[in-house]
DNA sequence: GAAAATATGTGTATAATGCACATAATAGGA
DNA sequence: TCCTATTATGTGCATTATACACATATTTTC
């Protein structure tokens, strides 16, 4: 028990640091603003750096508030108030204040956001089928499901939204 | 839900949107900077929240150079410029000019760094340890190894850093 | 060796960010 | 119910980050 334990123990330390190089590298890759920028500016649209993430955020998790947009970006909620409403400026996602609570008021995308969004998304599909184009079915399918478990896993031991403030 | 295997272009085209979710939902935790800052807050040192990107990224893949290290964290070499010499101001990082290539100048991480990406790096391995614990330790296996696999290829595809300016 | 390309750095203007503070709505207890 | 604490949002303001224009040093190419 002890001793298997304890090899068990510097193998998953090993594990984790290699996942994590892994992730660096993927996100290096995404990070690198010149595609979407590039692309949406080909498309005769201009947006700023900063705002393209909401607009994805907002695509993906809308209707949602400010503060639970700034609780995923990891930005301070007054600076994500303010992006947002630049967002809705642009006429890129609209607001409506929710029945439910009437403190918040929700952003959704509006079609002229979601083309926006389509483009990019459409580009990374084409990147994707690219590089699968190489694996194994099964391959693709285990990574999908394990990254989706890992992704649910490490959400669900993070308190979240409220049990990290300062 | 619907029939597998059937449609396979539909199908990977749905598997892409689904890692691209997981993805994200990771990002988003790893995104958050209460954990590092407050972590590196508590051990007496602060430091700039951009910063920190740059030097988790030369403690990865120093001696690295200006422009080399902007295509990864994908800002512009100047801003990287200015950072990087705060970080070597700070000392948590030194620099010396490339022996092959005078203009270079290799940005190595220096043990106070390297004190700090540490702190960093065994609290993400804690976190690892809790997250995998209830884990499968083949699915473990699975997700390291299809993980590196994608960021290899998905690095591959990417014309990386030459190829894309503008 | 001259010209083009590359790595780095600086000046400057603009955008982004966060803190202090304010307002409105909700939740919970007396 | 009223009173207080909490939460969601927004604004003023100072600071930082960012990128473009430009400059310098070195390498590469012809």
């Amino acid at each position: 028990m002890a001793s298997t334990k304890k090899v068990q123990n510097t193998h998953i330390g090993d594990q984790i640091r290699q996942l994590h190089g892994a992730l660096i590298d993927i996100v290096s890759v995404m990070n690198r603003p010149q595609r979407d920028e590039k692309m949406v500016r080909e498309a005769g649209i201009s947006l700023e750096r900063a705002l393209f993430p909401l607009l994805v955020g907002i695509e993906r998790f809308g209707p949602i508030g400010v503060v639970e947009m700034a609780d995923r970006v990891g930005r301070d909620y007054t600076t994500v108030s303010r992006q947002v409403a630049k967002l809705e400026s642009l006429g890129l996602i609209e607001r409506h204040g929710s029945v439910a609570d009437r403190r918040v008021r929700e952003a959704t995308i509006t079609p002229k956001g979601k083309a926006m969004t389509d483009l990019v998304d459409s580009a990374r599909e084409r990147m994707g089928r690219a590089i699968f184009a190489s694996w194994e079915q099964r391959d693709v399918e285990e990574l999908v499901r394990l990254m989706r478990k890992f992704a649910d896993d490490i959400n669900a031991d993070t308190p979240g939204s409220s049990g990290d403030t300062e």
